[in-house]
DNA sequence: TACATATGATCAT
DNA sequence: TGATCCTATGTAA
């Protein structure tokens, strides 16, 4: 499920799968068949993630726009040639790209749609830096959080402050920075700014790499590796109200900030 | 089989 | 702030 660590994966997984072929596109749904249509017979010359969102160039030159959402999801199928036959279409599907070599599918995206580069100027505009991208500027996050009387905790899920973060990382961020998320964002220290953004890159990092969310230090609960972790000790604090926190055994509370719960621990992230 | 829940975002109020 | 849209999954019944 996507934060933007699974949309940067994506990116990179299907620029491998489907770049540079010419791919039938069509809308098994139906909610994207005047799209599909369009996308039909053109090569992809590549997907840039930004935050959440998608970017798909074509050639000849047309941009689809996707962003997962909640509950959107890919299925990516490799083929053997175009002679192997084609999987069987989930239900729901809104478009689906075939090449000779793979075929991926999309389901339940809150966005897909084409489109143009005034569209597509106003859609970046609207996004703060990506931690994930080369291109990143801290600095422009920095400015944003003197400008917001919203607590920090309300920052993170905020797009236009940084893009990429979602619930999870939110909460996971927080703890490792040792900041309570009803701290006052234009209150933190530059200091305390400064590793907030470093753990943001390496959380990010390290979920585009392994494709799962894993914070916890491995050694922290007995793991060789962050991927060895089992899944309900991945994390310090998302989803584990009324536990005992991982480091110091305080019981972690929980309260919804932006219409969305958010954990923390209150001996580990004082105010 | 039904229901609650979820890593998101927009729009109306 | 609340309603709404989208789908898959795990748990309860």
């Amino acid at each position: 499920m996507p934060e933007g660590h699974t949309i940067h994966r994506a990116a990179r997984l299907q620029r491998a799968l489907l770049r540079g072929q010419p791919v039938v596109a069509d809308s098994p749904q139906g909610r994207f068949t005047g799209g599909a249509a369009v996308l039909d017979g053109r090569r992809l010359r590549t997907v840039n993630a930004h935050g959440k969102h998608l970017f798909y160039r074509w050639a000849p030159d047309v941009t689809l726009h996707v962003h997962l959402g909640l509950f959107g999801r890919f299925r990516t199928h490799r083929r053997e040639g175009a002679e192997e036959p084609l999987p069987p279409t989930t239900a729901g599907t809104r478009l689906r790209l075939v090449t000779a070599d793979a075929v991926l599918q999309l389901a339940g995206p809150t966005a897909c749609e084409l489109v143009d580069p005034p569209a597509e100027a106003a859609l970046l505009a609207r996004l703060g830096p990506d931690p994930l991208r080369r291109d990143a500027d801290p600095e422009r996050t920095w400015a944003a959080l003197q400008r917001r009387t919203i607590a920090i905790g309300a920052a993170l899920l905020d797009q236009r402050v940084l893009s990429g973060i979602g619930n999870v990382y939110r909460a996971e961020a927080l703890f490792v920075a040792g900041l309570a998320p009803q701290r006052p964002a234009r209150a933190l220290a530059r200091d305390e700014f400064d590793l907030l953004w470093a753990v943001v890159v390496a959380m990010l990092r390290a979920g585009e790499k392994t494709g799962r969310i894993v914070t916890v230090e491995p050694a922290e609960v007995g793991a060789r590796s962050r991927s060895r972790i089992p899944r309900r000790d991945a994390v310090y604090v998302y989803h584990r109200v009324g536990r005992p926190c991982r480091r110091c055994g305080t019981t972690i509370r929980a309260e919804v900030m932006v219409a969305r719960e958010i954990s923390w621990c209150p001996r580990c992230q004082p105010r």
